[in-house]
This record gives C-alpha cells, structure tokens and sequence, in this order.
DNA sequence: CTATGTATGTAACCAATGTTACTGTATAGG
DNA sequence: CCTATACAGTAACATTGGTTACATACATAG
C-alpha cells in the first residue's frame, strides 16, 4: 500500500501501519522556506499539521504588534495550539514561522477527529501532544518570569543551537530582540557581556555558542 | 439511580445523566478550606479533580521557592496541568491551593481513561479543558510579557473580585507580591497610585475594587 | 573604488522595578 | 490596658532594562 516516506521516518514509532497509510492518502504535504509564514494569529484553521521536517517556532503577538517567541517545534511534533483550534473550530491566536525549510503534512480536521475514536495511538499521540505543549509553556512563563533578560539571552541561543544542529547561529541583535521582546540596543549590549564572559563569540550576522 | 446532587449542578449541562451518575459513584468528594494546598508540586497525581464549588489557584515556583500565580479554575473546571499528569503518568508541575471553601470530587485515573472510549461527552470535556487551560496559560504570558507590574495588578485584582463575586477583595500587600512574583513594597506603592487614580480603595487587610 | 544600506558598538539618559531601612498603626493576646 | 506582631506607608538608593543618538564596520551594487 502507498505510504509517504517522511510519514514513515517521522512517525513510525508512534502510530500503526494502517494509520501512517491513511495519513499519507488523506494528508496534503506542504512545504516552507526559511522564515516563510505558515499560520497567522486570526487565521481560521482547518488542518493539522505534522512535521516531517524542518523546525517551526510559534510567536504571540501584543496589541501593538511585537512579537514574542513562544517556542519550537522539531519533526514528530504537532502544534497542540493549532491542534486546539481545529477542535475547538475557533481562530488561531498564533503565529508559525518556518524556522529553515519545513515540509508538513496537513491533516484535513474530520479526519483527525474520525481517527481519535478509531485509533488509540492517534488519541494517545494528540494527548501527548496537549501534555508536551503545556509543558513547554510552562518552560516559557518561568523564563519570562523568573529569568532576566541575560539568561534569557542565553538560553534562546542555546535552544537556537540546538534546533539548527550548529552552534553557529545565523542572526542578527535585531531578530534576537524581537524573538524576546525587547530592543536591539540591549541584546546588543548582554550579547557583548556574554562575549567577554567567553560563552559566546560574536561575528556579523552570526554569534557561536561555546558555552552551550 | 444514585447522583451527588453538586455534579447534576456543576455539570448537568456537559455530561448525559449515565455518565453524571458513573461520576457520582466513581468519585470521592474532597472539601478544602480557604487557603488549604489542594496539590503539591511533584506529588504524584493518581485521580482528577473536578470542581463542584469554590476556586482553586494554580501557582507556579522558581528554584528559590518564589511563586507565579497562573490562573484561577472555577466550578465546571478542572486542572488540564492535572489532567495532563494523569494520563502521562507524570508527577505535577504545579501546586494548587484552595482560594475559599472548596469542594472536589476526584476521578481515579483509569475511569477517566475508561470513559474517554466511552463518552463521548467525556471526550469533549477533557478537550475542552485542554483547549481553555492553553488560553489561560497564552493570557499569562501575554501578561507577564507585554504588561507592566501596574497594569498586571490591576487585572489581578479584577480577576479575584470576580472570582470571589466581591468587589471587596479580602487579601494583604504581601499576598498579592508572592502572587505576582514581586516584593511587597512595590505593591504597596503601587496600590497607592491606583487609590489616588480613585481605581480601588485601601483598607486594611482588603481592597476595594471601584473600576471593575 | 565609491556610495548606500544594514549591522553592530557604545554612551548617556530615563523609567520601571527591586531592596533596605525605618515609621506608624491596627489588632490580638495576655 | 499593655505589648507583641502583622500590616502598611514611604524615603532613598541600586539594578535592570528601554530609549535616543551617534559612530563605526561591513557588504554589495554600481
């Protein structure tokens, strides 16, 4: 029987044959650049999205427009945001960036609510999912609220790292500041404290995490 | 057949009348006083709460033992966090105290995955709990990222008036710090700007909300 | 090579929040 | 009534983070 490849590499371990079938017959694979936009906040969702490939991050945006990032997904996550939107049929409140090249597979909203009553593992993969973003948001609030700006700094570069494979990361202070909400001038200013610590080195456009 | 009265009041508008009954009977209820600890953090959590009547306040903690409040759950609620320790069999991230007299009736873990399969109402209550827990939790953030610490005492002192159903919120300076994660002094100073703004009046051991 | 735009470095200042220290006042218990 | 304690008001200062302004360095189109 017809199965897609990246279906297989990415889920085997999780669901059965006959599901990585049916998701490979009834899901529409799409694919993203680099820093394309793939959900916007007020967007009305009417797929779910696996990941195959690729990293996503999720953004929160305030009333005047800044941004906020909330965190990442890898391949073998779903965005439960998202996952919550389709189920509760409500607007997405919030934004999905391509992190590099990012290939999905969307899965039409019946049958992912078809398949929760017909296969356990799918169940158990979206409680799962519900209980792994929770737990990421809960990561996210004690960084926003018991971190200072440096250690937030920090662990963005090394979460960063870690996404991308490469403790050389691709970015400039700007981006950086609006990831954390905050201005240029004092990324660019921790980001110089953190250099002359020895945790992290500095070049245009980029910034090697030593320290990581 | 046998039902606890409180679960027809608290959710015969969610569940069909076998299932309030498989509650009645599957439950044991649990009362809290006022500022009782409902659920440690770490504790291992081997039933769901639902909550009958009262309020309960879910907080959060730093490596310091400083506190975050997170939100408030109100009757017809239940704690997704608690919800979601259950069915990952994980231990609880969150502490959950009692915010006035409190009444529970907690489900054992394998009914509620019992029921899953069977109810689809059930089904649809846990989802939906997921669903609003995710907000909540998206309302923290935004409000510890994009509010100041006048605006976030403001809207906390709104939410426990209407929690409480009374303008006339009965709490000390120090409470509302450990709460909002700050110190004592800046609330105290801050409460003072508001009462001159004529938003809320100070008392001794209580504020009066007057702009709710 | 030069001009332009983007990225970065940095000083100076401001605003918000956190800290320390001390004061006064209400209240409960003796 | 007296005293200890919890609660609240406030000044003075420190720290963190945000803003403005400007200088410098790099990269690329022409």
């Amino acid at each position: 029987d017809y199965m897609v490849q990246e279906v297989f590499d990415a889920y085997s371990f999780v669901f059965e044959e006959e599901l990585l079938e049916e998701i490979s017959k009834e899901g529409v694979i799409k694919e993203f650049k680099e820093n394309e936009k793939i959900i916007e906040i007020g967007d009305r969702v009417s797929s779910m999205p696996l990941l195959l490939s690729g990293a996503i991050k999720i953004l929160r945006e305030d009333q005047d427009g800044d941004e906020l990032l909330l965190y990442f997904l890898e391949r073998g996550d779903t965005c439960a945001m998202t996952l919550s939107c389709c189920l509760g049929h409500t607007k997405s409140e919030i934004r999905a960036v391509a992190e590099m090249q990012t290939k999905l597979i969307m899965i039409p909203i019946e049958k992912m609510e078809e398949w929760i009553s017909k296969y356990k593992s799918w169940r158990d993969f979206v409680f799962e999912s519900y209980h792994s973003r929770l737990s990421e948001m809960l990561d996210t609030i004690d960084t926003i609220a018991f971190l200072n700006m440096d250690e937030r700094l920090l662990k963005y570069l090394r979460d960063k790292a870690k996404i991308n494979q490469n403790e050389l990361v691709q970015i400039t202070h700007q981006q950086i500041a609006y990831d954390l909400h905050t201005s240029r001038v004092v990324i660019s200013r921790l980001l110089k404290k953190l250099e002359l610590k020895g945790t992290i080195a500095l070049n245009r456009n980029s910034i090697q995490v030593i320290d990581l």
